[in-house]
DNA sequence: TGAAAATATGAAATGGATTTCATATGTGGA
DNA sequence: TCCACATATGAAATCCATTTCATATTTTCA
């Protein structure tokens, strides 16, 4: 079934029946032929033939850096909540914290397979940003900050600070920081750099030493807390720049024999299931990451629509969970 | 950049220029002046002139019931780990286990938006399989087994058998069972049948009301394991559908001051994270979603590859992962 | 050496819609 | 009553590639 054979039963022209399909001017009597034509024949129009006159796929690229962790699948439920109340979908690019796939993707995306793009972001390279500059489609950044682009991330340095803060009215005097790659700003760099300002504020010495990094999995924490409590042991507190790494920090901790909060406190950022079940509980803090998802659709939708060459940018708040990890409060 | 002014360009026709993309017959002079001129302006064919053509969009769309959990996102890993190894995107849809939804979805991807469908399954009705028969491309079931229909699936009914003579050899004599709704074939019905199999050659009665249907929630576990230790205070072994009503379960059964396994022994289903941080380690199924997520990726693709109409079937197996939710083994 | 097969090329048809252009009619306001 | 404007319609152009058809040239092999 083509718009020709319909315009053929209808005895109408081409033309109208495009017109009845996008409420263009058509005389109700017309309206009512193509209507039940439709009706009969049970067509549907060729969604490439559309595309390609129209330019248009209602397609969102959404390029992720990872498919299977919490956080991610949270951002990618608010985005697609938002999206399909707008009839767009999601065309999904996963890059497996790869660089060169993740501008593959962006070059792959470039030629109108998809009207925007919204950007899980990790690491920003200079080849990211001229790639992005190319782009002849919307982009928007989620989870970084990134100038000239719209963006929505969170407020990663000010959690920092407000978790540090916390672990220094409880009586925490040895810190240990078990961060991400500085690469990644948001996580690496930011909630680093939160932690270690309250810490210098608060007259708190941390060694350069008891600053590491850690991959994003809970083993990694495991290894990187034992790494740390063999070269200080006199750690009290510990910050983790997620809670994947604190969950493998507990998993040391408790086996080597440290009450936790009592010996050692720790906090970690992500809010996730893993935290409220572990035991004891993670202080953590919520990074919203669903609303996250779901502002950046909104973003990428408004742009859509007005066209509009507006860099927006939002930053979201956070708010600390409480668990059982940190000494009294 | 359009086929013409590439052609005008490198003075051949647009078949010329066709042939050299798509590897026809074409001389090495005009090749190269072809390439010569494609990597001088940029150009990149239009998908959608491509799409409308060929009939061939390389999306396969995937049906989702929910977008947030651990098992869903594996599954989309493993998907994606193949299908892009082979040129094809994912175009998601998520349903929020939503029927009308999922209807939906099958009729929008049914006029060639994309090549085939992977459907992540939870519920079966009558109309899913009129739609999925009207079909004009290829699906492919994932999770459930549906007669007629290629599927991917894992053994629910034996895996639910295994784990249930596991509780009994550790001498589970009063049993309940948080089991799914029944309309969830795989999850509901046959780890509820493999469970309650089990216990009847074992000549070990459970009581109708010691059966119980929860969401796929820790919460809504918790809420049934409460009504259920209410009514039954002397049950001793828990079979869990999921890991997330274990999750719950546990949690219950620790803030009535039962232990864990020496009062209540339990088990559950996925693996997930979340039952290797609680206390005691949950001992669940592990169902290799990952691998059901790549080999419905690898089914889509022969069928789309040579059209056959061969419905193959993959019954996956399971291994049990011990944790300290059972008692000596 | 001659016929069949492989290689090479361009013109034109094709895929299926939307949109512009031209034209016609109906309607409201001055 | 006349002009401007909204409404209504179809023919034809357009979007941009792939593919078929026709035709020409080279190779290959008997």
């Amino acid at each position: 079934m083509t718009i020709n054979e319909i315009a053929k039963l209808a005895d109408v022209s081409r033309a109208t029946v495009s017109r009845y399909l996008n409420n263009g001017y058509i005389s109700e009597e017309k309206a009512d032929r193509v209507k039940k034509v439709i009706a009969q024949t049970g067509y549907v129009p060729s969604t490439q033939a559309q595309q390609l006159r129209t330019k248009k796929t209602k397609l969102i690229g959404v390029i992720l850096p990872k498919i299977n962790s919490e956080s991610i699948s949270r951002i990618v439920a608010g985005i697609s909540l938002i999206l399909s109340e707008h009839g767009y979908h999601l065309l999904l690019a996963n890059t497996d914290n790869d660089e060169k796939k993740e501008l593959e993707y962006l070059q792959l995306f470039q030629d109108n397979r998809v009207d925007g793009i919204i950007l899980v972001g990790t690491i920003f390279t200079k080849e990211h940003k001229k790639l992005m500059k190319e782009l002849p489609i919307p982009v928007v950044v989620l989870g970084q900050h990134v100038d000239g682009y719209s963006s929505i991330y969170h407020d990663d340095f000010g959690a920092a600070e407000a978790v540090t803060d916390l672990m220094i009215a409880a009586g925490g005097k040895h810190f240990g920081l078990i961060g991400a790659t500085i690469r990644d700003v948001a996580v690496g760099q930011e909630r680093r750099d939160g932690c270690l300002t309250r810490l210098k504020q608060a007259g708190i010495s941390i060694d350069a030493s008891a600053v590491r990094e850690a991959a994003f999995s809970s083993e990694s924490g495991y290894a990187m807390t034992k790494e740390l409590m063999m070269t200080h042991p006199q750690i009290d507190s510990l910050f983790c720049a997620t809670d994947s790494m604190a969950i493998g920090a507990i998993e040391y901790l408790k086996e080597s024999g440290k009450r936790i909060p009592q010996d050692v406190q720790l906090i970690g950022f992500g809010d996730s299931k893993m935290g409220k079940v572990v035991e004891p509980k993670l202080t953590t803090v919520h990074l919203s990451y669903k609303t996250s998802g779901e502002e950046a659709a909104k973003i990428i939708l408004e742009l859509l629509s007005q066209r509009s060459e507006t860099v927006r940018e939002i930053k979201l708040g956070y708010r600390i969970v409480e668990g059982k990890s940190l000494r009294s409060l």
